[in-house]
DNA sequence: ATTTATACTGTATATATATTCAGTATAATT
DNA sequence: AATTATACTGAATATATATACAGTATAAAT
């Protein structure tokens, strides 16, 4: 598979997050007017760059002809699925992204943006091992007993989450691991979302 | 939702089919070709029916503007949720299947049969708690190691598996559980099948 | 009895859309 | 040094497409 150049990923992202609002692929017109180009032929010779390289097929002459291809893919709603690395954040950023894996809407009781792949046994005793995957649903609205992914600094970490009064405590499910406590003074601190659900392969 | 007629029925058939086959959704004059129509507005009028029906939304203006909304989305298979009761084995007779839920091909790696609703904790410490679904894939080809559906007379367990020799010992990942010794003289015993993954709703 | 829904044919047309052509400019490759 | 790829603007146009309008006919609902 071919690199794509930033403003080629732009195009084929562009492409994908228009399929999954419309339910139809964008026009050149309408890739210009979301990514602020002036002339059509600003898409065409994307597209036909992205067609090249093989991440789209291209109907000729028929509007909107532009089709996903299997390596390119989510056709079907796809759910990325995030290595939790100490260093970096678990963003959508794709190279951050290990793979997609087909989403069921109602897998879950709740909608949820992200598989997170666990690393590590602090959350064993909750039923977290490792290489499970963590259903995460991107939300700062957490509530104490919630299993949050909260990031402090480049250090992203699945915890129990308890706050009281100023301070906040992540608590680990496991003894041999230490609970961490943030307070106002703590810089670098965030809540990336909550677990709504876990999914184990094996 | 309301009830659709044969030819409204066809005609989200093939607009399904379409999508499916090229990406993106037909035109008026596509559905006449796959149907047979020779008036572009036989199709028309079949599509402003499933609008109002609530099985598309149309975009006004746009090209195959076309939208299939949630409820018409294609019922994917679905997978049988059984309670693991004491008394009962986790056959699929109705009466011991809690619910359906979609079934997802490549969520696992391994084909599977039903999810097994899992009550207590004996098999904590393998991270499968209280109401996990365990995706069972009914085989007596079992291995030392894996974790079993097992049935002795009307009791089912979810345990691992080891043996040597003639005897099977049936282990709990879990201290406060007693490991079942099983021997050629036991009756009644039998391998329903083996746990494949998981997947956790909460 | 009248309206509404279904189920089309057939024609017409404004406009939505793909696509080509003519440029300009920079960076990478051969 | 010449070619190819990237990254666009801007204008032009053939045609793909949605959609309205005029009919015909049957069945269902009010």
């Amino acid at each position: 598979m071919k690199e794509l150049t930033i403003q080629q990923k732009k195009v084929l992202q562009c492409i994908k997050f228009y399929i999954k609002k419309t339910g139809f692929p964008p026009t050149r017109a309408d890739i210009c007017r979301e990514l602020g180009f002036k002339s059509p032929n600003a898409a065409e010779s994307h597209l036909r760059a992205l067609e090249k390289k093989g991440y789209i097929t291209i109907e000729n002459g028929a509007s909107r002809g532009i089709n996903l291809t299997e390596n390119s893919a989510e056709k079907s709603q796809t759910i990325p699925v995030i290595g939790l690395v100490a260093a970096g954040s678990p963003t959508l950023a794709d190279e951050n992204i290990e793979k997609h894996i087909p989403y069921q809407e109602s897998l879950f009781l709740s909608e949820f943006d992200y598989f997170l792949r666990v690393k590590g046994l602090s959350m064993k005793d909750a039923g977290i091992m490792e290489d499970d995957l963590v259903a995460i649903k991107k939300t700062s609205e957490v509530r104490n007993g919630d299993i949050v992914v909260a990031r402090i600094d480049d250090e992203v970490t699945l915890k129990y989450f308890q706050s009281s009064g100023d301070q906040i405590k992540l608590i680990p499910a496991n003894n041999d691991f230490e609970e961490i406590y943030i307070n106002k003074e703590t810089e670098g601190f965030f809540i990336e979302g909550k677990s709504v659900g876990l999914v184990r392969e094996n």
